[in-house]
RNA sequence: GCCGACCUAGCUCAAUUGGCAGAGCAGCGGUUUUGUAAACCGCAGGUUCCGGGUUCGAUUCCCGGGGUCGGCUCCA
């Protein structure tokens, strides 16, 4: 029987052998375009990653629909200043699916000007007037948009005329600048553009969002709109379309309507009740969590949920990560002071270090299931997908520095092998760098980046470069995957940390009698329980396979004559260890059925006289307005048993189609 | 935290210019025993997010706080 790894198209990684099983790709580099836009859409739930993904620059194959959505956001910001004489530009930049432009209005937009810009958007393509191109020089550059008050245009020229080009594709050159003008609307801009706004598809505005001028809070904020634009009628509908299949799997909908979970106001915002469906589900990964990591030699332990805090000014938690803590908890009339665990890390050490270990001992892999909390600004909050507490799949692994390249070949292994079991899909890799707000000394970044490389490279694995995107004590590696409707989830991460062993001063006895300093890897699968399963929410629509589902099988009597027999299916089913609802409402049958689909129960076994007479049952799978009648029980058993022990995603599960959307990108 | 919008029953939503707060679904009580996605009748359900203010009177207008949503910034 085909593995879930196989239909997804995943092997197990071996020691010589691509991670993906295909053709050889060279380890590269290949740099986000655009520094922090680019991170931010990668680590952000799934409306912002079709909202705004990467600003980026044409690439080969995408220059037509580059210049169709630069173009429109040129027209946009024409009829903006139409409507708004005293308008003042930020940027406007392409991005996934589409286009934005900030400005600075006199007055806040409201969701009804977005038609009248987009009528007047409409003129402007009817028009078709041409995109003309012009370099200006510097000082001329500035004098025209200084005399329109374009202020931040003018400071735009003034860094791009100023300084050394660096690496920006916009530097002016030779002391000159590229504008673009239609319709008699000029923007610095290097283009390219299409030829004439008639050759603007369909398009539509989208929202309305506050954003920092250069994406820098201390910047004044303005007014961003969010746009699409596409070459065809179609393509425009599909892409609305996407958009509202991603409101309809909403894990915040979905988490209201199936009883999942619940976060309360008066409890707290940002901390997760987790209801009792959802807590099977929970109690199933956990309990599956346990059993992989048994069999591959990680010790589970439990540690404090608060610590003093002498502990976090040695890991340099404090300093670094002080905003996010939670406390200080004062005990003992204020002279003691404690604080609420953040992160598992010291934690965990403590345990390595309860006492000395051999190098015969190593690796050691401590593991656990822990619960942290973070404050975390009240904006950012997101149902189960930024909370304030939540339990990591956490596990640090201590090691000698030879053996770290293979523990971290073991986690690449188990991670994919885990996230395919979900039917997640295309697994990528992204390598976060040192931060600016960052422990230890450049010597050690240098040794625990080059050492992430180094297992990329061996496995010859194609990724990405986050840079800055590392955590303060250590980089990481990010494996990222895609969801049933081809978002791009952040799956495991896998940082290897030079600075905390130091500062703890880890380490093991090696073979000739010495101490010397243990290497950390830290590494989550999960990442969090929340943000996992918030996500898995998403991903299967709130159709969860069997060996996850809360309800597995509803059993439903035709009428009371039947019932004994659907209490013995029941019972039977039970002893077998399923989740059943024994259904013995009186009523319509179709009402029954009806409420079982919404309770999203996998199975439907519908029984009246004749089942009970010949021991059958009569199947409806759930999505399915389907029922297969007469079939045995116990052969419908030995179905859902092999269901479940495979753990086989569910036959609604329904698999990304490429859109046109995702052509394009 | 910042910009903007919003907050009415468990849920989804109503309530003319400021004038007694209402419906569907869910819940509860009856009736109905029905062969695969919505049977019928009734009952109950509210500090209109919280606190101030204006007013004869505030769900409605103003101020402050909280929360949510769309983004920004940040992040597991």
């Amino acid at each position: 029987m085909e593995t879930t790894a196989e239909r997804c198209g995943w092997a197990p990684y071996s020691p010589n052998e691509s991670l993906f099983g295909g053709t050889r790709v060279e380890p590269r580099e290949q740099r986000l375009s655009s520094r922090k836009a680019g991170t931010k859409a990668l680590f952000s739930c799934p409306r912002e990653n079709v909202m705004a993904r990467t600003e980026r620059k044409a690439d080969h194959g995408d220059e037509a629909i580059y210049a169709l959505r630069h173009s429109a956001a040129h027209v946009m910001a024409g009829a903006v200043l139409e409507l708004f004489p005293g308008a003042k530009f930020g940027f406007g930049p392409p991005v996934q699916d589409g286009f934005y432009y900030d400005f600075d209005l006199p007055r806040a937009l409201t969701p009804d000007d977005l038609g009248k810009i987009e009528e007047k958007m409409r003129e402007v393509v009817k028009a078709d007037t041409p995109f003309e191109h012009r370099d200006m020089s510097v000082p001329d550059a500035l004098k025209f948009f200084g005399e329109r008050k374009q202020d931040y245009k003018v400071e735009q020229i003034q860094k791009l005329g100023g300084a050394d080009s660096e690496d920006d594709a916009d530097s002016a050159d030779g002391g000159r600048v590229s504008t673009y003008q239609h319709n008699g609307f000029v923007d610095l801009c290097k283009g390219p553009h299409v030829e004439r706004t008639g050759k603007i598809g369909p398009f539509k505005l989208l929202s309305i969002a506050g954003a920092y001028w250069r994406g820098n809070e201390r910047n004044p904020q303005l007014q961003r709109i969010y746009g699409t634009v596409w070459p065809d009628q179609k393509q425009l509908d599909d892409y609305l379309k996407r958009l509202q299949e991603i409101e309809r799997r909403d894990h915040r909908v979905l988490g209201r309507e199936l009883e999942l979970f619940r976060i309360d106001e008066e409890l707290g915002s940002g901390l997760v009740l987790w209801l009792p469906n959802l807590s099977i589900v929970r109690e199933e990964l956990e309990a599956w969590w346990r059993k992989i990591h048994h069999e591959r030699g990680y010790t589970l332990v439990y540690t404090p949920h608060i610590a003093h805090e002498k502990i976090y000014i040695r890991s340099g938690h404090l300093e670094k990560y002080g905003d996010n803590m939670y406390g200080p908890l004062l005990l003992d009339e204020g002279t003691q002071k404690f604080w609420i665990k953040p992160m598992n890390c010291p934690g965990h050490i403590k345990v390595f270090q309860s006492k000395v270990h051999s190098y015969r001992e190593l690796p050691m892999r401590i593991g656990e299931l822990g619960t942290v909390y973070r404050y975390e600004r009240g904006g950012t909050l997101h149902g189960m997908l930024r909370v304030r507490g939540f339990t990591q799949d956490d596990s640090h692994i201590f090691c000698t520095w030879d053996q770290a390249q293979d523990e971290i070949g073991k986690v690449f292994d188990l991670a994919l092998e885990f996230l395919s079991v979900f039917g997640y899909t295309e697994p990528s890799i992204y390598l976060s760098t040192r931060p600016e707000k960052r422990l230890g000394s450049d010597e050690l970044w240098d040794k625990a980046e080059a050492a992430l490389r180094t297992a990329l490279g061996i496995r010859e694995v194609p990724y990405k470069i986050d840079e800055g995107g590392g955590v303060f004590y250590a980089p990481k590696i990010d494996i990222k995957v895609h969801d049933a409707i081809g978002r791009e989830w952040q799956g495991a991460t896998v940082q290897i940390d030079l600075n905390l062993p130091e500062r703890f001063d880890v380490t093991y006895v090696n073979d000739k009698g010495q101490r010397e300093r243990a290497v950390m890897i830290h590494r989550v699968l999960f990442g969090s329980l929340e943000r996992f399963v918030g996500g898995l929410i998403e991903h299967y629509a709130g159709n969860f396979p069997l060996w996850l589902a809360w309800e597995q099988v509803a059993v439903i009597p035709v009428r009371e004559t039947a019932l004994p027999y659907a209490r013995d299916i029941a019972a039977r089913l039970r002893a077998e260890g399923f989740r059943v609802h024994l259904d013995q409402q009186a009523g319509d049958l179709r009402n029954r059925v009806k409420e079982a689909q919404q309770r999203r129960a996998n199975y439907m076994l519908v029984v009246g006289d004749k089942e009970a007479a010949a021991g059958s049952v009569s199947v409806r799978r759930r999505g399915s307005r389907d029922e297969e009648r007469g079939v045995a029980f116990d052969a419908f058993v030995e179905r859902i048993t092999k269901e479940r022990e495979t753990k086989a995603l569910p036959a609604d599960f329904a698999p990304h189609e490429p859109s046109a959307g995702d052509a394009m990108t």
